[in-house]
RNA sequence: GGGCAGAUGGCCGAGUGGCUAAAGGCGACAGACUGUAAAUCUGUUCUCUUCGGAGUACGGAGGUUCGAAUCCUUCUCUGCCCA
């Protein structure tokens, strides 16, 4: 099974170029794929492109990761429904220095090898690009009528759309024009939304005189709930540990509904398609059992983290779920339940105060649990707060030095999986 | 440059002088059920609160009025039409 052939599989491909497998199969071909400044961490939102990028490479291709210094600036109009609000210099730089290096993680950067991967940022070559020659150079090879066309275009037209997003396309599409001439980049890829910008690029390399050029686009991921991938509790699911720690990333993935599991599995598993095939097939047999939830969250948090960071993930999860939860709690010691809290957050509470009588909600509030002690309250007051793997309905609730897990330690939960350990010292 | 329409809570969207912290929907959070699932049902969803209340809020600024999201003036922004 060839590459395309695989993606097919996987029911990843929306949009293909003609020409594209057999360019893929007649020798080793340059594709790249863009990643947005609009942060300083990737999410698991991204975690497709780069997932492409590493099959690329390995199936013997070179893989580019383009970094989007300079359409950071001008935000891409695709899929938006308002205008974006842009982001200065400072940010652009300092996010897309951070997706640099998240990005170093997941691709074999070997000088040696012919198919070793390639970063770039197009502010390197937009800096350069003076307005008048841009819009002589470029502008007059495509026309507004064919602009207009795009369907990120139309749809805005009604609301409005400045001319800054307008031109969007063009910048984007001037990259592929650029990588086409300068490193010999036959391909891009991207997600199906990016249809229209990618097919302005090969326009352009065509009237522009240039080699072949080839493009796919990926189907968006969407959940069966029609809410978007990539959110848990809170907020996005993060590739930067410090932000969705390890036990958190392997959260994210457990919990997916089962409609979601077997359609994530294909879309970012590395595993041979015939194999999650079986799994999910196994997985129907035995749904309760989540073979395939956990199966997925394994490999991705051993990716994007690592193998120890998954041990202890799963071990933080077995105790903080586990039927024995309470006892399992108690009967680790200190060095066990830090380990296990690992990526819990933390806050601090006063041993003093402790003694003379602490009320939950006071603490709940003060060491900032909850944002208020309204909110504490009416958490409290739902049902939706533990102590200690045990539920708190009592307002008036005291704290008391026994309850300390190891003599200083609380467990707080807020709901089912949301925990907060706080240290008494 | 001229005319018209519009700007309401995270989003959509009702409200056209007091009964409005503002209907309804979506989203979000929590509870029940379960498999840490989905579906369903229930509660919460401006901020703070000693749970009695208090304070902010309907694009910005001013004004009319005992009282304004609602009326007037002006400014900003958006869409449509004309030049």
């Amino acid at each position: 099974m060839n590459l395309i052939q695989d993606l097919q599989a996987r029911g990843l491909i929306q949009d293909i170029m003609p020409g594209t497998e057999e360019q893929l199969l007649k020798e080793v071909t340059s594709g790249y794929v863009g990643f947005d400044p609009t942060s300083d961490s990737l999410h698991v939102g991204s975690l497709l492109p780069i997932t492409l990028l590493m099959r690329l490479q390995r199936a013997g291709h070179k893989p580019y990761a383009l970094v989007g210094g300079a359409t950071g600036m001008i935000g891409d109009p695709s899929g938006k429904s308002a205008e974006r609000n842009l982001l200065d210099m400072e940010t652009i730089e300092k996010n897309c220095t951070g997706i640099r290096q998240q990005l170093e993680k997941f691709l074999v950067f070997d000088e040696s090898a012919p198919n070793s991967a390639v970063m770039v940022n197009n502010y390197d070559w937009f800096k350069e690009q003076s307005f008048l020659g841009f819009i002589r150079d470029i502008g007059k090879h495509i026309s507004v009528n064919y602009m207009m066309a795009k369907d990120s275009v139309q749809k805005r037209l009604e609301t409005g759309l400045s001319f800054t997003e307008f031109t969007y396309q063009l910048i984007q599409g001037y990259d592929f024009y650029y990588l086409n001439k300068n490193h010999n980049i036959k391909l891009q890829f991207g997600g199906a939304d990016q249809w229209g910008n990618i097919v302005t690029g090969t326009e352009l390399i065509r009237r522009k005189g240039g080699s072949d050029a080839f493009a796919f686009t990926c189907k968006l991921i969407t959940k069966s709930d029609g809410s978007k991938f990539g959110k848990s509790e809170g907020g996005n699911v993060w590739l930067d540990p410090e932000k969705t720690s390890p036990y958190q990333f392997y959260q994210f993935w457990l919990k997916l509904p089962d409609d979601d599991a077997a359609k994530m599995a294909l879309i970012f598993s590395f595993k041979p398609v015939e194999e999650i095939k079986a799994l999910i097939e196994e997985h129907q047999q035995a749904p309760h059992q989540r073979k395939l939830q956990k199966a997925l969250a394994e490999e991705l948090t051993i990716l994007v983290h690592s193998a120890e960071d998954l041990e202890f993930a799963q071990k933080a999860s077995e105790i903080l779920f586990s039927n024995s939860a309470v006892d399992a709690l108690r009967s680790l010691n200190e060095k066990q339940l830090l380990e296990v809290m690992d990526g819990v957050p933390q806050v601090t509470g006063s041993r003093a105060a402790l003694a003379e009588g602490l009320d939950l909600l006071s603490f709940l509030a003060d060491s900032g649990v909850f944002p208020s002690k309204g909110e504490a309250r009416k958490m409290l007051q739902n049902g939706g707060v533990s102590v200690n793997k045990e539920k708190v309905t009592d307002l008036a609730y005291q704290v008391t030095e026994d309850q300390l897990l190891n003599g200083s330690y609380l467990l707080i939960q807020k709901g089912k999986a949301n925990y907060t350990l706080a240290i008494f010292n």
